[in-house]
DNA sequence: ATAATAATAGTAATCATTACTATTTACGAC
DNA sequence: GTCGTAAATAGTAATGATTACTATTATTAT
């Protein structure tokens, strides 16, 4: 992969942030230092920088994919309600049923849905 | 909710599926019994389904919403190269962290990443 | 400095999912 | 049983996140 200016800004954003941001939220802080960058930059370097494992994707229910610059293991909450992602502890040690079953594992991601305080007050 | 032939044609089909489908793979399945259905229908009925939890959803790096009509605790492998999804094991107890964090968990996914036994042969 | 080619900006296309609307169906009251 | 009402459907159009495309620009090895 050869350096270029917008990766390199896509990067710092991303590590320097403690969110999940989207892409489009990425994009816009991004606009912010480089007023001309294209969403499609935006997009393939997020994808370049997951495949790299520089950077982590978050699958989740409103359908966008959100990015996590920390890529040290962690578990996430996500609150049903108002979709806020909290950062959790370490996911427990991977079994070794996985092994045994002939899996290679690469990676894990381990998401528990409810409602964080604020929502729940709501209630 | 009120009851609805082509509701029940939905549940029967993904409860009696051992795989992950997606709403398409559902879809193609309900018109086999049911030509007329429209892929609205079965969409519909999916997520009504998710909501009162009588299924689960799977939301996968393919960008496709995968349907499971086990809804015991349980964890997934999804290969990296095949996509194919495995079910494996209860995942562990949930951690007290969450409850004294404050958050209240209704729901967990787990998902391990890695390569299955057929394309780790491949490589 | 130059050539080769990877990366970008800007825009168009894709495709899973949802919204819309006229029609049909379920179901409680009579 | 049938009538009325509201929920559900079929069929189609719209949405929106993401990817593809292409002419231009930028990086880097020589």
């Amino acid at each position: 992969m050869r350096y270029s200016r917008q990766r390199e800004l896509v990067y710092e954003i991303i590590k320097n942030r403690c969110d999940h941001p989207t892409a489009d939220m990425i994009y816009a802080s991004c606009r912010e230092i480089e007023p001309n960058i294209s969403l499609g930059t935006v997009y393939r370097n997020l994808k370049n920088l997951a495949e790299e494992k520089q950077i982590l994707t978050l699958e989740t229910e409103d359908k966008k994919i959100h990015y996590d610059g920390d890529t040290s293991r962690h578990s996430h909450f996500i609150c049903a309600r108002c979709g806020k992602i909290i950062d959790l502890f370490k996911p427990s040690e991977t079994p070794n049923e996985l092994k045994e079953m002939g899996l290679t594992v690469t990676g894990e991601k381990c998401v528990y849905y409810g409602l964080c305080k604020d929502c729940d007050m709501k209630n």
